[in-house]
DNA sequence: AATGAATGAGAGTTCATTCAT
DNA sequence: TATGAATGAACTCTCATTCAT
């Protein structure tokens, strides 16, 4: 009995699967998911067209699960460099710089994340919403330590992910840099202390 | 004399061009870019598919045109209700306000801004940088007079943009609602005074 | 009682008329006629799509004339150059020579001819039958008084068409010259007497 | 390894490229290739209209093929035709006749040739200079030996070019007959010995 | 006499997917 | 497991022609 269940099951086809995915990740970062077509894929990952769809039911399979992995990888990584802080401000700093470290080294898979507004609003919500909720934690751990206002914890999440993915686009995509050490502080005394001088005394 | 430059020249060309371009904001807005075709959106408009091209040359022409439209309303629409303003953050709430206001009433052309990602990433640049630059006047003003503290002022008109970009997604898009009021008011002060509370004493 | 007949009644309407044939010969001449389109014509001579349509009923119709009048002003062309010959040998010489000069002189008429290969094969035939039937009846002539071998006539025009045909193309219209004095020389040399070496003694 | 370069790897993919060129010569020599449609092509020859555009780019390019091939073809027939005569004269007359016989066996193909004044000009130059070199190489090689006069040697190509076309036009293709007797002796007496009957005494 | 908006059939081409081998 | 040929619907775009004004 053989059913097409899209798994490999021997080493090669493991390889070929991956060998896929590490060219779909490319290409779909570069020309864009409705730019890319199979041929372009199969072609660049030196299988016959036929073979993607061995290993993948359809187009948008594959980009979904380019998703979800990026998905889980961003978070583990910031997630790991943000376990050795024991302050809030310490976290979020460490948090931001994980972020932007990634996404320089990972310039394709920020691209994917975006085109997924038009791909798939739904899957973009999931991603944002997965994120969110990493920030909602340990902002609520904040405020109980007294180390953030009380806030709605949902609000200042996505505030603080809305600074983020436009600074790391100004600056990472478009100038293709890292973050200026200046952009960085200034966006860290924004977050914590806002844009409003102290009362001078 | 006639030249085929895509510009009616007649009442009724005028109102079929029209009617061309409400109804291609209807469609991108609700199918996105890529799901759209010429035919979807000549049917709709009811006219045949060649009278599309008697108006605009291509698809992504009308896109553009839709883009640049929005684009010149939307910083309009702010900057008139900024301009009665006296204080730096009352002309930020008004703005953050006026965003959140248009954007609620214009969901489609919303929507048609964020396809730019994938549609034409440097329209989407421009649109951001052409936005951002009201900021930075803004900002620099506020500096100037003290409303602000002496940051860089690029980094911080992204960093709001980030911030009104996300909460508006987060409820008026995604929750097709408005955004509420204690949301507004925790924004605000995040922006204004950061999520550290003040030293007590 | 109104009949449309595409004939015009007014100076106005004689001089629409002729500046849309002016403007056809040239941009067919330049393009091709299927490359061409109606458009294309009125455009550049300055008159709306719909006026084409009040003097020819087709794209084929206006060619059709095009192709009639040319072939009218060569035959009219060639015939006054030979009349005031008096050997067979003279009038074919100057009927070449008239024949080169008027491909210079309209590159555009020549190649619409050769266009109706495709164009309206029938018209082709007709073209070239017309044309051979000048040579045919100076040929015959040309045999009776003793200055040409009893050939059968139709052989010798097509003949010497073909011979004119080929050298104008090669050097007027491929080389954008004057066919050079030797060429025309050889060629009646050709002709007349030959490939043949005489017999010597 | 699969790259789309438009050559077919298996057996059937040659089967069903040639089944396209053969389908195409065909419509092309009965109703031009501008009157040609794709869907007239892989209709006809019974495949997709997708699988055309797996062997061919384009449509121009399997006109393009198709002329090549022929005019490999012709030069190859004629060549093979001539080698084992000893005369110049010899010679041209085995070359016009197996010029003529071609003609009258790929009546489709002829036509395919002539189209190209209007589908590509610079095709149909290519196509006429390579046929008049190897006029010119045996015409050279004729005034050596003394058995053709001191022409230049394009002239005489062109105009031999020109008469073969003219004669195999009007009595091959128009009367769809062979070439009468007469006027192929007509044509090469002509030929080489001219119009002007010899000098009597 | 002239305009120009409108039509709609049909063109060439692309591509996600299927299937025989 | 892998191939690559084949499909056919859908796409964007063109253009000769008609028609209301």
């Amino acid at each position: 009995m053989s059913i097409n269940n899209h798994q490999p099951l021997t080493k090669k086809g493991i390889k070929t699967r991956n060998k896929l995915l590490e060219t779909a990740e490319k290409i779909f970062g570069e020309k864009g998911y409705f730019e890319t077509s199979i041929v372009d894929i199969t072609q660049m990952a030196g299988v016959a067209q036929g073979t993607f769809y061995k290993y993948f039911p359809s187009k948008k399979d594959i980009y979904d699960e380019l998703v979800l992995q990026l998905s889980r990888d961003l978070r583990a990584y910031i997630k790991r460099r943000i376990e050795e802080q024991t302050t809030f401000e310490g976290a979020q700093r460490q948090g931001f710089s994980a972020f932007f470290e990634w996404v320089k080294e990972h310039r394709n898979l920020y691209s994917i994340i975006q085109q997924a507004v038009l791909v798939d609003p739904e899957l973009y919500k999931w991603y944002y919403e997965k994120l969110a909720s990493g920030f909602v934690t340990s902002i609520n751990a904040a405020k109980e330590k007294g180390e953030c206002k009380s806030f709605d914890a949902e609000t200042i999440a996505f505030g603080l992910m809305g600074i983020g993915q436009f600074l790391g686009m100004r600056w990472i995509i478009w100038e293709n840099s890292d973050i200026p050490e200046e952009v960085f502080e200034d966006a860290m005394e924004f977050a914590f202390r806002g844009l409003s001088p102290g009362k001078e005394e």
